[in-house]
DNA sequence: GCTATTTCTTAAACCAGCTTAATATTTTTG
DNA sequence: CAAAAATATTAAGCTGGTTTAAGAAATAGC
């Protein structure tokens, strides 16, 4: 059960059977189909996400008009707005599923609960945000760097496997580009 | 000593006497005149830093060309460049004074020594980086939400101690703006 | 205080990427 | 399979913000 979460969490700490009870006890699992939502603006984001199968997208609303998403999450990575999470404020984003999607859910109370628990946990979250942290740096120093054209081509060449299961559209949102633009971009650089 | 770095710590954790002499020991205390270097591009960046009095940016070279400034730091941030710090890379990065500051510094080594000898600063860091996380989810927002000039006087607005010890054409890198353009924001929003 | 250096301003020409609007293609659903 | 919905393309016109180049003002060093 949860076997994604647990194999994910024993690369950084050492798991004995009655720790990923606990875990295991801990999380919610829920099967969601293609498009529903897990957050919606206005809510309080109440809990952390595992993608266990599937991919999640965060966005919010522009202008009152256009969707722009902020991060996508599939396979091993963890999702929420953390601002909203932590402060237990109404959170601007929605988040959603862009295929059928299995999730693990823990919320605040719980997480924290866990922490107390297995004061392991702490570790492997610190070394998880840490990752998270590293990895923000770098799309600001790319987003800094690079072109809007640059940018798409580096993220075509760095996620693939975006580019096979998440509409193109979609990602001309998370990368800041409008669809008609990352068009005229495909025509160019393919032919 | 550290007393900046202690009253920090002890926002999030409990800390006994014993504790305090211990984080103390493994901090290196630095004090550094206005635009001298802690890390330069090409070097691994050995430390993570703590600003106990003074201001840092960190930046990276444009093009061959132009500074463009990712972050700054003043008093009670960390700050580091994660990837080289925790994979031992080469950094692209600058990280440098703004103004005569006094850092404190702790080594990768000391770090995982640290957090092996007081397993509650995996709880500290674990508290700072998911902040962290929520700092830079918001960051992006932003960028994505305001056109340059929202953005601009939303900076003025949330941080106007920037304002008043960063030079302007800093911030406006750190920004992603021209100092030109900057100057006439300041022109058509002054009077 | 004087000089050099750093920082800031002004203004005109320019362009990467957006907007608009219409059409075409692909996918989903009954 | 047919119709509807979702996704992608094309092309012309436009604009927010950059580039370039020069000078002005402020700050720091001696």
């Amino acid at each position: 059960m949860h076997a994604n979460l647990i194999s994910h969490i024993s690369k950084y700490i050492e798991l004995d059977e009655c720790s990923i009870e606990v875990i295991n006890k801990y999380f919610k699992p829920t099967d969601y189909k293609k498009k529903e939502f897990l957050l919606q603006e206005g809510q309080v984001c109440k809990s952390l996400h595992f993608v266990e199968k599937g991919c999640l997208r965060m966005y919010f609303i522009n202008n009152k008009t256009t969707e722009q998403i902020t991060q996508f999450a599939m396979e091993n990575w963890w999702i929420t707005d953390f601002f909203s999470f932590l402060d237990k404020k109404p959170s601007p984003y929605f988040i959603q599923t862009v295929e059928n999607s299995h999730i693990l859910s823990i919320d605040s109370v719980s997480y924290d609960a866990m922490l107390q628990e297995l004061p392991l946990m702490e570790r492997y979250f610190r070394i998880i945000m840490q990752r998270t942290v590293a990895a923000s740096q770098l799309r600001v120093k790319y987003m800094y760097e690079l072109s809007k054209e640059e940018f798409y081509l580096h993220f075509c060449n760095s996620f693939p496997q975006f580019i096979q299961r998440v509409p193109q559209y979609m990602i001309a949102s998370y990368l800041g580009l409008t669809p008609e633009y990352v068009s005229e971009l495909r025509k160019k650089n393919l032919s």
